[in-house]
DNA sequence: ATAACAATTGAACATACATTCAATTGTTAA
DNA sequence: TTAACAATTGAATGTATGTTCAATTGTTAT
């Protein structure tokens, strides 16, 4: 397979190279999931990837918290956290409940957690 | 506790809010992880949050590849997909050998399938 | 030696994104 | 109705980072 079959996308040639080993480019590509499950996956881990994000996560695997709470224990202001609050939202990895002026944020489900202790475990070694 | 005991890392008030809930911020401080092991977790997740190396990652769990093949499966240029293995060579989580001119990237080791199977799990629901 | 090519590298560029700041909303209590 | 305060929001800012481009390294073959 020459340079010039090389595919991408969008139907024009992107990388710049022959393929050494077509088979297992072959094979690989093959099992590849289709549609959007990469982007989907990566925006997951994204949210996992910020320190701030990754500590809110954590404390509220811990318990349930509300934005005060959250911005004293981190040492942060309430808007940075609020924003924060929202990008987690927006990838429905917490709830929130409002109770008079206090808003309460919970972990959406222990899917959560799953994925911290297998982080955890890569890093403690 | 009030407005002006709020801590952070250097000492100064960083936090714009009074405690709600005392009890429910001493108890998720203490049980907070020290050192630097949110900020290790976060880059090791940094590392699966971006699109091209997450395809990287997963090519390499389903085989050993070069860097041309790696190119050619995901219609980039080698360049592109060289600066990406850097990093993770530098989060140890590919190892390399060098054949002739060849050089064969692998996983580093099983962890990162299993990470990568939490988040599939929670993606496909 | 020289050519060819896999791979790496560093600088430049463009984009993404986390925090700050100021303003606003919504709720409770006086 | 007014004051106080938890929380959110949008714009602005600075930083981080992914890709491109051009140049370079290291290895094989002629």
């Amino acid at each position: 397979m020459s340079k010039k079959d090389c595919p991408a996308q969008n139907g024009f040639v992107q990388c710049d190279c022959d393929v050494i080993h077509e088979d297992v480019v072959e094979r690989v590509r093959s099992a590849m999931p289709e549609g959007d499950s990469f982007y989907k996956l990566s925006n997951l881990y994204k949210m996992f990837a910020d320190n701030t994000r990754l500590k809110v996560l954590w404390a509220l695997s811990c318990e349930t918290m509300c934005v005060c709470d959250l911005a004293f224990l981190l040492g942060m202001t309430k808007s940075a956290i609020s924003h924060q609050l929202k990008s987690l939202r927006l990838s429905n990895l917490v709830k929130y409940e409002k109770r008079g002026k206090v808003v309460y944020y919970t972990l959406a489900d222990d899917h959560v957690k799953n994925i911290f202790n297998m982080g955890f475990e890569h890093v403690l070694e």
